[in-house]
RNA sequence: GCCAAAGUGGCGGAACUGGUAGACGCGCACGACUCAAAAUCGUGUUCUUUCGAGAGUGAGGGUUCGAUUCCCUCCUUUGGUACCA
């Protein structure tokens, strides 16, 4: 096998006593419990909450938790009250998945796999705080997910205020003005109703219009539907037309909903960003998810009829360039500007045009399709006829559904018009259009454009809305991409959602209701007629009899706020006390996978800035610092078969051969040398093999791909702990790279990380392994060594750039171990130093060093420059940009000096051959650069 | 296509605001210890070389006394996104 435990190793530091020794101390100490302290400043470290699968921990999961680890430690030993929880994301697919095929209940498989977990988290010695865990699956967590549900319920968006107000507020507006002032964000279309005929209407009406306003709300929505998965998904839980989870297709389908109204909140959630501390790689796909858009619509007047069409358009400049215009199939308009002799290709089409898969769509972008509907508006400038079209290239949910078509400066239109013979018209004077090609570029000035003529098109802008303003027809208009999300899951394993149905209206339950708990059922699939797996459930109906809804929340519910409840994860009355919540505030670093960015990331800053308008909260961003930790990929090993024969050729020999290529387990490979003994085992039909050999060794090849169990790259850090201990997996994990680089996963080298935790042992102890620190003073060298540590060890950390840290960590002991230096005033700094990084070994030799207490109650040493400064500088000597020499002078030498006496050198002489230099630059304790 | 990040020895990677490229570790080679192996320790290790030196941070160009670092063009890889008007 590849990890070899060497036993002379064993009598020096044994790790395998030491770690779960200081581990079960710590936790009967209670040494991470950590309480609110108004005497300290908080710091809160915070890491993902893993979702806790059947496979366990592989050795990628816990790159991002070691890091935060060594921040909430260093923070504690400069003296801040660190929050340092954990916790299980414990709804999902998977369990339920299982349980279809299993009938076991998911709760049973979601309690094993988290005691899994936890028991691998606990073996690499993190900081965390258990007593605060959570699990959104447990009901005393999901009551606290169920009532913000229904807070979301009865609040509404208030633009004017611009926040989230309750919905009595609403209705006292509808009682005194109807609903004529009150503007609401997304593409709702409501009627509007004055003050008398809203008190007049019957409270079935009210409750209906109430939905339209809503925060969550039910509507009947084109969803993307999962129908293997059974369920429908929000737009982040789609890829490429599959489904994230799986890689089922996924198809369009209207449903009535549970929805979140996040579009709300798109510019609140854009904005927001400037004001965090987060990679702009996430705040860049946050803000194309959100796809703000600036631009004006404008109504075209139907021929025949006094009705209009409004479109959306971010190049009014090129109204004049407007030919005809293109309406998506579902739009609304449809049937009303589809004349008799039309109808029947139209449908034809709309038919066809639901029934593409979305895969289909996106796999035939370049093909335009449409049919005419036999219908023409005007031109509003021109009074021009202009045809509309149908076309699937346009999209019922953006915008108004409807598109004026420029084909000149569109390439969608272009390749449309081009299809149907439809006019194209210049309308910029520098416009490049080609046979196959549109121009979209704003350079050049109008033509062909009436009042807009001459201008440049930045300018033509705000021109052409000015004019559309002032007759009337269109105004400036922002769009954003982002659509309200789908939050009911047609699932089992999820929180219910906290309302019952009377006369088929929605009502959510009351408090003292919550939580309303998932009920048992007797399978986990959908019932006879359709109904989601609730609707197996014995009475799952109020007292009263009325229906509970069926659906369950999506997956990224319990994960939108529970950085809050781990600030007081056993408060009965409220999700967390005010106190708690104000004292931590929020996050102060976040640590996570960059794939949560337009999931769980964006929703988290809804929830937390919805909660924050409603007065729940104090801030209205949930984490101050994200930072991504990079993919651990797989790196998998492969022999080389002989085609029909049991026979391996090394690596460097396969092209003499016939080979295919066999993943092999890379646990039985080292430094590519494969352990064949072990290989026979791996592979039964390999017991009898023959192996062609180089240089005496079989040699694998290596390929980089995802880890997976079917290609044998997984490494499982049990393995590793055993083998080298929690303290070496933990450096080693940060001494691969940048954190957020991402990278396969190799062992190789690991030993390196191994050997020097010795060697730092050793410098505590002599070759009989006895403790042997002595309180001699210390040298001025030993200080330098010592400082240069301190500084460059918080310059590291407070950079995330922890990698350098472990190689300052080697430098260091090397220099000391050359010292022959045991002295304890170097030392006991030195051990606080490196106890973040690896806390068992530290807290060994913090006891060994005579201390009663834990490590982690000492104080971080002080940097102190004075030790750093030297009085000569050996400065490097270039000529022509090639250091030839190195000469040392005073540091604070005359430029003058220096240059004479670098002039007169041997060596420098020798290279300017005599010439007298052009030039001589002195950059003071830099470099010398002579120019000839 | 668009947006973002990244390209440095056999490998992971280092190099602060432009100033000695390759720190630290792995691997490899040689040596010590050993009957031998493992482990451990020591020395060396970017490439080429006529041993003088020359080349070199994805490619090409530019700014500079000096560029891995700044600017321009291009290539490759990874992640995101996909008819958004």
């Amino acid at each position: 096998m590849l990890l070899f435990k060497t036993q002379n190793l064993m009598v020096e530091y044994n790790f395998s006593e030491v770690e779960p020794k200081w581990q079960q101390y710590w936790e009967s100490k209670g040494i991470y419990k950590v309480r609110i302290d108004s005497s300290k400043p908080k710091y809160y470290a915070l890491d993902m909450f893993p979702y806790p699968s059947g496979a366990g921990l592989h050795v990628g999961h816990p790159l991002g938790y070691i890091a935060t680890d060594i921040l909430s430690r260093y923070k504690r030993l400069k003296g801040f009250n660190v929050l340092h929880p954990m916790g299980f994301d414990s709804f999902g697919l998977p369990a339920e998945q299982y349980a279809i095929q299993t009938g076991q209940h998911p709760a049973i498989t979601t309690k094993e796999n988290i005691d899994r977990y936890k028991e691998q988290l606990k073996s690499l010695g993190f900081s965390y705080d258990w007593s605060r865990e959570v699990r959104t699956s447990d009901p005393s967590y999901y009551k606290w997910t169920q009532w913000i549900f229904k807070q979301l319920y009865n609040s509404w968006y208030n633009i004017t205020n611009d926040r989230a107000e309750p919905i009595e507020t609403l209705i006292a507006k509808f009682e005194e003005n109807g609903n004529d002032k009150v503007g609401v964000i997304g593409d709702q279309k409501i009627e509007t109703f004055t003050a008398k005929e809203w008190n007049n209407a019957r409270e079935d009406q009210k409750q209906k219009i109430l939905l339209e306003y809503r925060l969550t709300y039910i509507a009947e929505t084109t969803v993307n539907w999962c129908p293997a998965l059974g369920t429908v998904l929000s737009n982040d839980e789609v890829k490429d037309g599959y489904s994230e989870r799986g890689g089922h297709p996924v198809i369009k389908k209207s449903m009535a909903q549970w929805n979140m109204r996040i579009t709300s909140y798109a510019e609140r959630l854009l904005s927001g960003l400037d004001d965090i501390d987060w990679p702009d790689a996430i705040k860049d796909m946050q803000r194309n998810w959100i796809g703000k858009s600036i631009g004006a619509e404008i109504d075209f007047k139907f021929e025949n009829s006094n009705d209009n069409i409004r479109v959306f358009t971010t190049r009014i400049d090129t109204i004049f360039g407007v030919t005809f215009m293109v309406i998506a199939p579902e739009s609304n308009y449809t049937d009303q500007l589809t004349t008799p002799d039309q109808r029947i290709e139209v449908e034809k089409y709309v038919v066809a045009a639901k029934n593409r898969s979305e895969r289909d769509r996106i796999s035939n972008v370049k093909q335009v399709s449409g049919v005419f509907t036999g219908s023409y508006v005007m031109h509003p400038f021109t009074d021009q006829k202009i045809p509309v079209w149908i076309a699937d290239y346009v999209l019922a949910g953006y915008g108004t559904g409807a598109v004026m078509a420029v084909p000149s400066g569109d390439q969608r239109d272009f390749d449309f018009g081009k299809k149907y013979q439809l006019p194209i018209v210049q309308i910029i004077d520098q416009q490049n259009i080609t046979e196959t090609e549109a121009d979209s570029t704003k350079n050049g000035k109008m033509v062909n454009s009436s009042f807009l003529n001459g201008l440049t098109p930045i300018q033509a802008i705000p021109k052409g809305i000015e004019a559309i303003v002032e007759k009337g027809i269109g105004t400036a208009k922002v769009n954003y991409r982002i659509r309200d999300a789908v939050f009911g899951r047609q699932r089992y394993w999820g929180e219910p959602i906290p309302v019952k149905f009377k006369n088929n209206l929605p009502e959510v339950l009351e408090d003292h209701e919550l939580p309303l708990v998932l009920p048992e059922v007797d399978k986990y699939l959908p019932t006879e007629d359709g109904a989601p797996p609730l609707g197996r459930a014995d009475n799952w109906q109020d007292t009263d009899g009325n229906a509970y809804e069926m659906t369950t929340m999506p997956g990224w519910a319990g994960s939108s706020w529970y950085f809050f409840r781990y600030m007081d994860p056993d408060n009965s009355e409220q999700f967390a006390s005010p106190e708690a919540l104000a004292y931590w505030e929020n996050v102060d670093l976040y640590m996570g996978g960059p794939e949560h960015a337009t999931g769980h990331l964006l929703y988290s800053r809804f929830w937390t800035k919805f909660l924050y308008d409603r007065g729940f909260i104090k801030v209205d961003e949930y984490a101050k610092k994200l930072v991504n930790q990079g993919m651990i990929q797989g790196r998998s090993n492969f022999v080389y078969r002989v085609k029909n024969e049991n026979t391996y050729v090394s690596e460097g020999l396969k092209g003499d051969y016939d080979t295919y290529a066999l993943n092999v387990d890379v646990n039985i490979v080292k430094d590519e040398v494969l352990d064949i003994e072990a290989f026979k085992l791996f592979r039964k039909d390999s017991k009898n093999a023959h192996f062609v050999l180089e240089e005496g060794k079989y040699k694998c090849g290596w390929e980089v791909e995802k880890m997976s169990k079917s290609k044998y790259n997984v490494v499982n850090p049990d393995i590793l702990i055993g083998s080298y201990g929690a303290d070496t997996l933990r450096m080693y994990e940060m001494f691969l790279g940048p954190i957020e680089h991402s990278k396969p996963w190799n062992t190789n080298g690991i030993e390196g990380v191994y050997k020097f935790i010795r060697k730092f042992w050793n410098l505590f102890h002599n070759e009989g392994d006895q403790f042997i620190v002595t309180d001699q003073a210390p040298t001025e060298a030993e200080l330098k060594i010592l400082h240069v540590l301190i500084k460059k060890i918080e310059e590291d950390i407070e950079k995330f750039s922890l990698n350098t840290s472990i190689s300052s960590f080697m430098i260091s002991t090397n220099e000391l171990g050359t010292l022959k230096c045991n002295k304890r005033s170097i030392l006991t700094p030195f051990t606080i130093l490196i106890a973040p990084y690896a806390p068992h070994l530290a807290e060994e030799i913090w006891r060994l060093l005579g201390n009663s207490e834990s490590i982690f109650n000492a104080e971080f040493p002080v940097f102190s420059p004075e030790y750093l400064i030297e009085d000569r500088f050996e400065y490097p000597v270039s000529i022509n940009g090639k250091v030839r020499v190195k000469i040392s002078f005073s540091i604070d030498e005359s430029a003058k000096f220096i240059e004479q006496m670098v002039l007169a050198n041997p060596t420098v002489r020798k290279w300017t051959d005599g010439k007298s230099p052009k030039k001589v630059i002195i950059v003071a304790n830099k470099i010398i650069n002579i120019v000839i």
